[in-house]
DNA sequence: AGGCAAGTGGATGTGGTCTTCCATTTGATC
DNA sequence: GATCAAATGGAAGACCACATCCACTTGCCT
């Protein structure tokens, strides 16, 4: 699928594409406070051509990020699809924290950073709705411990950037153990109390917060 | 206690004191990265006092850190004194993450961070093996899951950290409902199987990855 | 009191980032 | 092919970080 580029000269488009996917390339490896001038170097164009697509770094992210966030959201209608509810719930918590481990900038663009908020808004959204749906038939079930909630889930993507955001060089599988704990944890079966939670509109504003 | 500092003229001292203590407070609040001009500012020194006293901002952090190093490792011994080896190991695993919640520069220096490692390396290794002998204490009494190790307590600090860094502008105490979680998910009654950890040469090699 | 090494603050240097400018080149249109 | 707006790359601007220099001041010792 060629991408939405109106009246673009060829060379452009052509640079465009390759700034995209050296970005892409970068940002994952790196996280998003990889340096412009790096992404420009792997596309093979200067800086200005870059600059001139993507007028500021956030345009860039948000252009690098916004299928990604697509594909996060969707992922949420795959489990809803599981027939085990309890089963659709755990593998859609790996699958995101998969997704955070499978690319440091996009951990960043779900956690750490920036006012991209306004830009992602819409997907973040129509995940969030899918998982309350996801929560509920697994609580249903029987299976999800009553007082889990939403933000629980933003709480888990917080811990799970800082695990991803620490172990790049060395021990890059940790996180899977440690979302294999807290799943386990989120069983209804040893539900012992816990902390209240923050409200969501808490939560909302700590997402916002900017770099 | 006053710290050594030898032969100083006492205006040096005061300025050195203030600023430790500016620099304890801006760490406290913004983290590592907090500008170094902040520190002096809030100190009410210039630049070049701070670093006449402290060459390099790494050489401040660690004289800023180094007695919450000494606390942290001491927090294990008092977790060993408690005749109940399961609630040692549970109040120090929350004793330690409330003190990165409570300073955000002390979670940096826990996990995100430096080649600061060897100057804090002996304190590590004191809370290393203390809170090894309280693993198996806690086993051997049948509450802590067979399969936890030592690296696990590593994976909590850096899951912790990326909670706390991203929850100081609001829900703050969420820190402490992920803490709950992973507890829970640490007895011995919940164990399903887990992934393997990471090896504990990986994960130092994963601590010690530069800023 | 006086001499002087130690201490001081602000200006300056160095290096890194994001972003813009501009002289030149290049693709699209006639 | 000729024309010209669009596109280009590299240099330069603006900003902010850590660290250093230097002319001036200040505590200390006799």
């Amino acid at each position: 699928m060629p991408e939405k580029t109106p009246n673009l000269r060829v060379d452009a488009e052509r640079n465009r594409a390759r700034v995209l996917a050296a970005a892409r390339e970068i940002f994952a490896e790196q996280g998003l406070q990889a340096p412009m001038s790096e992404v420009a170097r792997r596309a093979g164009v200067g800086a200005a051509t870059m600059f001139r697509r993507f007028p500021t770094k956030e345009d860039l992210v948000t252009a690098v990020f916004a299928s990604k966030m697509t594909a996060y959201a969707d992922a949420v209608d795959e489990a809803l699809n599981d027939p085990d509810p309890w089963r659709g719930f755990c593998a859609y918590v790996e699958k995101v924290c998969e997704m955070q481990a499978a690319d440091r900038g996009f951990a960043d663009v779900l956690t750490v950073t920036f006012p991209m908020a306004k830009a992602f808004e819409a997907e973040r959204n129509r995940a969030g709705a899918g998982f309350a749906d996801l929560i509920a038939r697994a609580k249903a079930a029987g299976r999800l411990r009553a007082d889990f909630v939403h933000q629980d889930l933003v709480m888990v993507l917080m811990a799970n950037a800082g695990v991803v955001s620490a172990t790049t060089e060395a021990a890059q599988d940790t996180w899977r153990r440690l979302v294999a704990y807290l799943v386990q944890s989120f069983a209804a079966e040893a539900a012992a109390p816990l902390p209240d939670p923050a409200t969501p509109s808490q939560m909302y504003r700590a997402l916002l917060r900017l770099a």
